[in-house]
DNA sequence: AATGCTGTTCCCCTCTAGGGAAGATTATTT
DNA sequence: AAATAATCTTCCCTAGAGGGGAACAGCATT
């Protein structure tokens, strides 16, 4: 297997930076104009202005009356991740019956650059409200999804993740550097199943079931709830309930 | 209301263009490499590599054992996309409803950039494949989504748009130019609703209604279905059915 | 061990692209 | 309606960004 390195080294290209800077401010509010950009982003109001031009172009964004605001074509974009990834069908609608079953929050995440990222979530009746997100990251030391994908990926590739990790704690219980970590891990593979008990988030547990294929993990699905629900019987109940779903996506695997 | 160039004046910004074009490349197929990126699209590698570190850390594309490809971040984009749209959850819903109830294709689409993008799509039990797709443009004059919504924008808006097209026949049904192109949006506004006669592609047929708010269209929604099951008949019971999904979506656009 | 792939780094030189400022356009004010 | 103040857009100059070539490194295959 082919070393990875996760750190990040080589030139960058700035006026792409720039780009997806304007692109970003762009994700959390709407209708921006280039005055404002230009302020936002410390640039002068040409250097945007190109920018913005080069952006419509690609159909990246719509200029309308009162600002620019992101395209469509950032819907197709995403269609074509999903497409490949693969099993996004499979995988969604085992989430959503999760989360319907259950009545809580059911997630489906990978790893990407050693960080756990989410593809899938839905919610369901009395489910708490968190602020993961669809596409967004998180460390895979404090949550079930990331803990149960290290547990059974390809130990170099663990090692490498583990090794590369700076350990913050978000809350008392969570894990606090590669020792316990690895003990933790070793738990998980053997039990075959992961649990953050408030490691990632104050008042939140989670179990989560490896999605297996060949010899490496495709990623994991949990469900998430408060601790005054999680209580350990129910939680090793709902590992049962992963497990299942776990299970019925990896047997959708076949090919891809 | 401001006029806005749909032409593309000003500057582009060369490396910029070349990430969108690594970005594109890597949204039709996965998993390329470096060297395959530089000899298609035609630069050196160190480019192409300053730009995958690029895109890399900005968390655009991750680098996996064979290559690179489109990170879960993208999906993170188009929800902030849709959240922007507004009323996604209603268009969603009466969309999928109606392609439950009809059986055919629905769709709901808007206007960028003086093209039709489609922001959502469902297809129904009998459905037709067709190569529209979430996220794409279609050109406004040969589709009952764009006629439909030229027909309900504002009139100055509607101008614009219509002079600035170039005219293409993609079947011997489509409309030539302005002056067809008005005559058509008079009948589609006082009808209340827009119809594509094979106009777009051979054998197919579409109804559409717009979704109005004040005094322009926030979009339209539409069947498409084969012409030998969309008899003129058909197509009238169907104007029904859009016109009341539409008229669902716009009781819900209070706010937004 | 040798060859042929990859990905990565280095350095040089050109011309890109960032910035400032002025010109257009539209909006707001009086 | 004129004047003012915002925008957005264009133009030009110049520093240094970034594209390219080539050499290096790390694997894989033979």
């Amino acid at each position: 297997m082919t070393v990875r390195k996760d750190d990040y080294s080589g030139r960058r290209i700035r006026s792409v930076t720039i780009a997806f800077n304007i692109i970003e401010v762009l994700q959390e509010r709407n209708h921006v104009g280039v005055t404002e950009l230009a302020d936002e982003l410390d640039h002068s109001k040409s250097t945007i202005y190109s920018h913005l031009q080069t952006l419509r172009e690609r159909s990246i964004l719509v200029q309308e009356d009162n600002g620019y605001r992101l395209s469509l074509r950032l819907l197709d974009m995403a269609n074509s991740v999903r497409e490949q990834i693969g099993n996004y069908d499979v995988i969604s609608s085992e989430v959503d019956k999760l989360a319907e079953e259950t009545g809580e929050i059911a997630q489906f995440g990978i790893e990407e650059h050693g960080r756990t990222s989410y593809l899938y979530k839905a919610t369901g009746e009395q489910a708490v409200e968190t602020r993961s997100r669809v596409g967004i990251q998180q460390p895979m030391y404090s949550t079930s999804l990331g803990k149960t994908i290290l547990a059974f990926m390809p130990s170099s590739r663990t090692e490498e993740i583990v090794e590369s990790i700076e350990y913050t704690s978000f809350t008392s219980q969570t894990v606090t550097g590669p020792q316990e970590l690895y003990a933790e891990l070793d738990v998980i593979a053997k039990r075959g199943y992961g649990i953050d008990d408030e490691e990632n988030i104050e008042g939140l547990r989670c179990v989560a079931a490896p999605v297996k294929r060949e010899d490496t993990v495709l990623g994991a699905i949990s469900i998430t709830g408060p601790s005054s629900r999680f209580t350990d019987e129910r939680i090793e109940e709902l590992s049962e309930h992963v497990k299942r779903a776990a299970n019925v996506i990896e047997l959708n695997t076949k090919f891809s």
